[in-house]
DNA sequence: ATTGATTCAGTTGTGCACAATATACTTCTA
DNA sequence: TAGAAGTATATTGTGCACAACTGAATCAAT
């Protein structure tokens, strides 16, 4: 149940349109834009690695954690098999991973770095520091904005069960 | 040029893992994922109105600015035509706008709202407010977030002039 | 008026994101 | 241990998001 005492709309000034159907009065539109255009911003650094940027994603996960299977590594990036498969196939197309079974359980694919894939993270490990670049935000900034993001996950992540 | 003096990552505890390639310390990692379970909790209050997220982005914007073009739309919700026309043409085939031609300039298409449409606003007005009732999240720290995503999107957005 | 650049919308192709479903394998339980 | 229930991955279909490109209309500036 819901109190239902607020609308789900924020802005600043009060003398602005208070119609909670104007695009302007939006949180969801300004994270959604905010999403497009990081994704957006990451395409010419990763176009260099030719990743896209779920695949950095991907990769982010299995440089950390060798041998994972799709169903840990889609819980860490929050996707389903529907996404990641595909994904995960291109990625072994590239010739960055290796997609093989578990010997303990037939129907887990245990997913591994190539050599290549390996040596891919020295590219990488510059493209953080790029794209801090095209982002005049300050870090404090940066890290509110991390811990506010993280907490709308939640709160719509967790409400499933 | 960059002055370089930070890497793009923020994590709140100085005890954590402090490796940039980490998942666990990218804005950008929480803020796609942020974006994504806002638009998948938005669906089952969307499937009842037949609009997906941007749809329903479109038919904020056309509710509110009737006869504008697929360019000023696109404007308004940051997408390009490539996105737009299919998704007006999916609008216009449930009977919800047309899509007439400016007879000033045969160029452009000019966007209006069927009765139809006029009638689903009165269905959505109460989307905001379902909306708001997911989200735990206090609405002092929306109206932050919201400022912060909009920060970001400009620095992101002028950037490419 | 002619041409050269610009603008608007549309098309094509790729790659997500996800719902719904399928299939194969594993585990639980009677 | 046979069948039921559960789990892991894959498949199919829809709808974005965007790059790259096309074609038509308009504008500029002679």
């Amino acid at each position: 149940m819901c109190t239902t005492e607020s609308i789900f709309y924020s802005n600043m000034t009060t003398e602005k349109d208070s119609n909670p159907l104007s695009l302007d009065n939006q949180v969801c539109f300004s994270l959604y834009s905010a999403a497009n255009a990081m994704v957006r911003a990451y395409r010419p650094l990763l176009n260099k690695l030719d990743l896209t940027y779920p695949q950095y994603l991907a990769m982010l996960v299995l440089w950390q954690h060798e041998g994972i299977s799709v169903k840990t590594l889609g819980d860490k990036l929050h996707l389903d098999s529907g996404t990641l498969t595909p994904l995960l196939k291109r990625l072994e197309g590239k010739g960055l991973i290796s997609r093989g079974r578990s010997e303990k359980d037939e129907r887990v694919r245990v997913l591994h770095i190539t050599p290549e894939g390996k040596s891919l993270r020295e590219s990488a490990m510059e493209v953080p520091e790029l794209m801090r670049c095209k982002v005049g935000t300050p870090t404090q900034s940066l890290v509110q904005l991390k811990t506010l993001c993280d907490e709308v996950y939640h709160e719509l992540a967790v409400e499933k069960s």
